[in-house]
DNA sequence: GGGTTTTGGGG
């Protein structure tokens, strides 16, 4: 949960035991003895298109499929890649685009490609052939014969944090600088450029007018747990008002956060979604990370803006989440209802905390009576009494209970106790109105009463922070944001 | 402020009905019931068919297969993939399942298709359109069945007594106990099942089964995908039931409603002869008569794999394998049955679709 | 190769 260097590319899936693993033919070629330099890159633009011999490559990766099958013993992964003798190409009337190569990978196994997660990262390919492909260079690499790849977190120095394809894998002295050379070239790169240019992707504003696949950039406004093996992600391009939404398992997935500007690769617009505004993903889409601190990320980051919960926007359509939690908490670890009750029994991690974050839906809210939601605290005998018929509001506290659920319990036939008991003080600003006799403010009884509506509607979710006490768990510094 | 925007999905907009309908069939809008033309996107070992956005599986019951048989005799049903079949008599049920091993599930029910009379349009090819997806990972159908469990759950949660503990007691240290666990409903297990819909019954065949009896016993991938039955779908009153009833009211359809094509973008309607481009496609490849010899170079599919035994094809070298050998064989259409083994045609001239 | 598998919620 450091956030120390990017976590570049997803380390590959430990080999099966089926299908034989690529033989591993890294072997230099015959470098004569004493010879230091076995490999010679080639500049992408500078790569010879006649001499089919087998070439080796450095390249910054500028998009890139997820590893996809193409049928029995066959998968692919497809880049484009820039260096710094192909990356621009100018164009008369509508201003300069990205030019680049295409990198296309094949194996016999989805182990052996590499998972790109990152715009930036740098890859090194070894006996890749060129040839020119619909008037783009293009380097095939057959990873299943002799070829292979090695990919580089862009942060980060040497080349330690590598992933590569078979077993031979070598990284020679001289190499030092020519990773460091094309790092320091894309650092400058994206912070200048925008790196893909308007020309490689589509607005939001007009993804429905779309008649095939095309690609997103755009910022991630919400990592949604839509179920166990589901996210959805919800983007915004500042393209127009809406707010797109993409299912986006997690387990191929695992790197997209709240916030982040993601690259999609290849995403269509879905028809059937008449409710909500969806895009879909198809087995070789990929949803690779814009570095933060990138020129790109850095303009959509300032246009997609956020998205204003509104009340009446609460309808079941999309999930909503109706609280925040306070920003001191921003990297407290998530834990599901699941850990915070059941696992805890035998969990001496979960045991030893008593402060987690978790989301949950409220099914239903105890006293029935939001009159009763309030007391008069005695602290000496700790005992709650009902405002009802009294006057003034002594000593009023929350005494309230929620009876929750959460993705992680949805098949089970429990709910769980959350409170929201403010005797010590933890919770106190939930509802956004302290505690008063509400037999007599009939405004904050109005008040809790359309929150109570509104949280126990279908989709209405509540991201919190919770205390275990004696036992208990008791919501503190989250509140209803609206 | 919001469209109406008409769904164009059938299976869509007839699984979201289900849904809202409470998992009462019978509630469902009557106008959505006509015969479905669905396009068969697998045949095995899943039985696939798409509205042209989405797939799910067909369910046939034995009702259905017996009539098939008798009708098609020339034509096996796990053969159909690429073709177009009209589901002439259906309905929709609910089931809980184990979705983590039933993929046209989702949140443990699956509303099943269940078919009771269908045939085959040999001849009719569909307009290419969207790839076809599981409707069961769709983002509004997951949110439409969340609704429903949710509704069940609330019903549930709303009956079960809990104690809001006073405040001294929350004060008081819990050796170590955590509290606040609440049961709802009444089920024993502890998989929450306080649903108020009733589930489906109807017996159907599993797709393994008709396969043997297309193939034999021994024709290779007889995989038997039946989603694992927690409960064998036993033949009941009820379930036959619906299904007579659904047969009456599709009985008198005559004029053979093209319910999805009702559906198809006014630009793709379906045209009788136009090929579907990535049909077409696939056929001609495998067309290729090298225009000398009377049965000559027709590439045997799998290629410098030269596959000696079905047994160890992938699905995809088997449908192949199929296709190409029903075309060697010439004028069947789609796969013979084994057992009744006439292979009429006399012509013996390399394929072509048959006329049905 | 800007693509479509089944491992049928990485592929």
């Amino acid at each position: 949960m450091s956030s120390t260097a990017p976590a570049a590319v997803a380390a590959p899936k430990k080999a099966r035991a089926a299908k034989k693993a690529t033989p591993s033919k890294d072997a230099a070629p015959k470098a004569k003895r004493g010879e230091s330099q076995r490999y010679k890159y080639s500049e992408l633009n500078k790569a010879s298109l006649t001499s089919g011999e087998a070439q080796h490559i450095y390249g910054v990766i500028i998009d890139a499929t997820f590893p996809y099958k193409t049928n029995q013993d066959r998968y692919i992964c497809s880049l484009k890649i820039v260096d710094p003798s192909l990356y621009i190409k100018s164009q008369k009337g509508t201003g300069d685009s990205s030019d680049f190569a295409t990198v296309v990978l094949y194996a016999k196994r989805f182990e052996d490609l590499p998972i790109i997660t990152r715009l930036g990262d740098i890859i090194r390919v070894h006996r890749a052939t060129l040839r020119l492909y619909n008037g783009q260079r293009q380097f095939n690499a057959n990873i299943f014969y002799n070829s292979s790849w090695a990919v580089f977190p862009q942060e980060g120095a040497g080349h330690g944090g590598a992933s590569h394809s078979g077993k031979n894998y070598s990284f020679e002295k001289s190499e030092d600088a020519t990773l460091a050379n094309i790092r320091k070239w894309a650092q400058g790169y994206f912070q200048q450029y925008n790196v893909v240019s308007s020309d490689l992707y589509v607005p939001l504003a007009k993804a429905a007018g779309q008649k095939s696949d095309f690609d997103v950039v755009a910022k991630v406004n919400q990592v949604f747990e839509l179920d166990e093996y589901t996210n959805e992600l919800r983007l915004r391009d500042g393209s127009g008002a809406q707010t797109w939404n993409v299912l986006a398992l997690k387990l191929k997935f695992p790197n997209v956060h709240a916030g982040d500007v993601v690259r999609i690769r290849s995403a269509t617009y879905d028809e059937t979604s008449t409710q909500k505004k969806v895009l879909l993903l198809s087995h070789y889409s990929n949803i690779l990370t814009v570095p933060a601190n990138s020129k790109l990320a850095k303009e959509v980051k300032a246009k997609a803006g956020d998205e204003k919960l509104d009340k009446a926007a609460i309808n079941g359509v999309n999930a909503t989440v109706l609280t925040e939690v306070d920003k001191k908490h921003a990297g407290l670890p998530v834990h599901s209802l699941l850990d915070l009750f059941h696992n805890i029994e035998t969990d001496k991690e979960i045991q030893s905390k008593d402060t987690f974050r978790t989301q949950f839906y409220v099914t239903k809210i105890e006293s029935a009576d939001v009159k009763e939601w309030t007391k008069s605290y005695d602290k000496k005998t700790k005992k709650g009494a009902s405002f009802k018929g009294q006057k003034g509001n002594a000593n009023a506290i929350y005494q309230v209970q929620f009876l929750v659920k959460d993705v992680s319990t949805q098949f089970n036939s429990n709910t769980y106790k959350v409170l929201l008991y403010t005797h010590d003080g933890l919770g106190a600003n939930f509802f956004n109105t302290p505690a008063d006799n509400l037999y007599t403010n009939d405004k904050a009884a109005k008040k809790l009463q359309e929150y109570s509506g509104l949280l126990t509607k279908f989709n209405s979710w509540v991201d919190a922070v919770v205390e275990r006490r004696n036992g208990f768990y008791f919501i503190k510094d989250t509140k209803i944001a609206f | 402020m919001s469209k109406p925007a008409a769904q164009q999905s059938a299976f869509k907009q007839l699984f979201t009905e289900m849904l809202t309908q409470g998992g009462d069939f019978s509630k469902v809008n009557k106008d959505l019931k006509r015969p479905l033309k669905t396009y068969v996107k697998e045949s095995y070992p899943f039985f696939l068919v798409t509205d042209g956005y989405f797939f799910v599986q067909a369910y046939f019951t034995k009702e259905a297969v017996a009539e098939f048989r008798s009708k098609f005799n020339n034509v096996n049903i796990t053969d159909l993939h690429d073709r177009v079949i009209v589901l002439n008599s259906w309905s929709l049920e609910i089931r809980k399942v184990n979705s983590a091993e039933t993929f046209t599930s989702y949140g443990n029910l699956e509303i099943r298709l269940i078919v009771n009379s269908f045939k085959p349009n040999l001849n009719e090819r569909l307009n290419p359109t969207r790839y076809p997806i599981n409707l069961f990972r769709d983002d509004e159908l997951k949110t439409q069945i969340q609704q429903f469990r949710w509704n069940a759950i609330n019903a549930a949660a709303g009956k079960a007594k809990s104690e809001i503990p006073d405040l001294a007691r929350v004060q008081t240290a819990s050796k170590g106990k955590v509290e606040g666990i609440v049961k709802i409903g009444s089920s024993k297990g502890d998989d929450f099942a306080e649903f108020s819909f009733k589930e489906g019954t109807t017996a159907t065949l599993s797709l393994k089964d008709i396969f043997v009896q297309e193939k034999g016993k021994d024709a290779s991938p007889a995989k038997d995908t039946t989603a694992v039955p927690k409960v064998k779908g036993g033949a009941k009153g009820k379930g036959k039931a619906a299904q007579k009833s659904a047969e009456k009211k599709a009985a008198g359809v005559s004029k053979s409603a093209e319910k999805v094509l009702k559906y198809t973008p006014s630009k793709s309607v379906a045209k009788k002869e136009t090929p579907q481009k990535g049909a077409a496609g696939k056929q001609s490849a495998k067309k290729s008569v090298g225009g000398k010899k009377a049965t000559p170079a027709m590439p045997s599919p799998g290629g410098k794999k030269s596959i000696k035994t079905t047994d160890q094809m992938s699905m995809n070298q088997f449908k192949k394998y199929l296709d190409w050998h029903e075309a060697k064989k010439g004028g069947k259409t789609i796969g013979k049955r084994s057992t009744t083994g006439k292979a009429s045609t006399a012509s013996g001239k390399a394929s072509k679709r048959s006329k049905k």
